[in-house]
DNA sequence: GATAATAGGTCAGTATTATTGACTCATCGG
DNA sequence: CCGATGAGTCAATAATACTGACCTATTATC
């Protein structure tokens, strides 16, 4: 009776409301600052995952965003011309342009990341270790089986990136 | 200090990951449906809420959605053409017009909602109880307080709008 | 009862983010 | 050599959002 109400329905509804509202408040944090420098939160986006794994190239980006090449081109574009973002030959595959943050996109990555974690950091302390744990899970449950696998193999350099 | 990165840092990222990765294959699971209909993100954002707070108020919606008045036009307008959403006049107050789904309304947003209830509902079983619990507890320390209060001030009377 | 404030709607113009389709160029791989 | 791939580009369009101004109906206040 796939139609028909049962007992898990109204905990999904609740998981609708809360995957909305939790994605609206954190991506709003970043607003104020992204709007002082003209940028949006594709800019911001952009930006996150090129730190997070330095060296990407531009075909992974886009299969991360889900966007096409010509909206990635526009944002891409503005980020480089911005002095944000270096694009450097690949070393096995030369029509590769690797991406990665220069010393000044990173700085404003940072700062873009300082908002969102005065944000995150006290709500993940409130709930605690263990809540952690299973927010973790629950959300690795929720993507994509792929996307899970991509978030695996992927080596957690973003955290260092500034040094 | 507060630019120098800490211990917290890292797991702040791989929070930015998740609420990105999570929230983007989350939405995408009614996107077949939306475009078979020729309808929009916009648009299931409504219905859901009108579903989920039946009576609600145009300005209500509005502060949950965080779009302007111009923006829910489109969206509201074509949801009243195509007979999903009806308007009636407020009791107590009436300049307000109270939004409500028609039943035809209430059997589109079902589908819609089944799309992602397929994804959401094997997750959180595959998670545990106390994942989500710890998932609930975490999205909501995320929020604004008050967007939480909002949310605790909210009847929940979505999963019963069908019958 | 006049008047201000609110709920809602509407018009005109614009910006951001995204799309499709076609095309070029350089490079890689068999 | 030649097909496939990585990347960039041009042109046109769509969805979603914005600002600012203005209007009506109704409620609340002085």
């Amino acid at each position: 009776m796939p139609d028909m109400p049962d007992s898990h329905d109204s905990a999904v509804r609740r998981a609708q409301d809360l995957l909305f509202f939790a994605y609206r408040d954190f991506t709003n944090a970043a607003d104020v600052l992204l709007e002082e420098l003209g940028l949006g939160r594709a800019h911001h986006r952009a930006l996150h995952f090129i730190g997070r794994r330095p060296g990407m190239t531009v075909t992974e980006l886009l299969g991360i965003l889900r966007i096409t090449k010509q909206s990635l081109a526009r944002v891409l574009g503005d980020l480089v011309t911005l002095g944000h973002v270096a694009q450097t030959p690949g070393g096995a595959d030369r029509r590769q342009r690797l991406l990665r943050l220069t010393p000044q996109g990173a700085e404003l990555e940072q700062r873009l990341f300082d908002r969102q974690k005065a944000r995150l950091a006290p709500a993940f302390a409130q709930a605690g270790p263990d809540a952690f744990a299973g927010f973790e899970a629950t959300m690795r449950a929720i993507m994509d089986p792929a996307t899970r696998d991509m978030l695996d193999a992927t080596p957690e350099t973003g955290d260092r990136h500034v040094g």
